[in-house]
DNA sequence: TTCCATGCAAATCGTTTGCATAAAC
DNA sequence: GTTTATGCAAACGATTTGCATGGAA
């Protein structure tokens, strides 16, 4: 996979920070050190960087997508309410898991963790 | 709960199929016996039918939501290439798991059931 | 010079919303 | 009779796409 300046920037972006940050919020990081980026940018590159494996897309009930880049295999808890996603360990027998999905339905599943939906203290009533 | 007569019909086509429908594919169910029902009602009954608890929205990463009646806890294998919606069946301790995640990081956990993502065989190359 | 990435603006499309009407209780 | 849901059409907003240009090998 090669590396364009942009796609080197918006790299690094989601390699410094633990926030699951959205797309919106890249670009207006990267866009501050490189004010001549654009958004399909940002769009194309997390894409490609999602196709390859580098970094996971979490899709949030709320309807905007956060991104995560990829260090070791843990766990997200999304808030349903106001859609922060939130670090979450747990020891899952993912090897198990996957070779049951496979046996089940034929399905060769992709884990880089397990995605759970709940709402957060700051939104509960 | 109040049901209007177009509730009851967008639950009785959720009762009846284990499809995982789009609300594209539940509107035109229910236009095939109602032919008067619009979208708008759709995608409100939907939303009222979700913080209810009755139904479960499931968030694919292709883009569309699709959505189950609940019937008892299962988990769910998304296809991230064509967004179909598999049924899965596993043991998870969701006790031990909704405890855990509420002592690290506070938050209640929604759980009927478990989202994952993979492709299936038909998609597979 | 061939190929792929970029920036811009316009298009896409699933979903939501404002408003006047109609049904529910 | 008052509340709540409906249908319609317009709006919304996150993401994608077409196209001409720019950069890399």
């Amino acid at each position: 996979m090669n590396y364009s300046k942009q796609r080197e920037e918006i790299l690094d972006e989601l390699k410094s920070t633990y926030s699951h940050p959205t797309a919106e919020e890249i670009y207006m990081a990267v866009k501050a050190k490189d004010n001549s980026v654009s958004r399909s940018t940002v769009y194309r590159n997390l894409n490609q960087l999602v196709d390859n494996k580098i970094v996971k897309r979490i899709t949030t009930s709320v309807g905007i997508d956060r991104y995560d880049y990829i260090r070791d295999i843990h766990n997200h808890v999304v808030c349903t309410n106001c859609g922060k996603v939130f670090d979450f360990d747990y020891r899952f027998n993912y090897k198990r898991i996957k070779s049951e999905v496979n046996s089940q339905i034929g399905v060769e599943l992709y884990t880089a963790g397990i995605t759970f939906e709940g709402v957060c203290s700051e939104c509960k009533d």
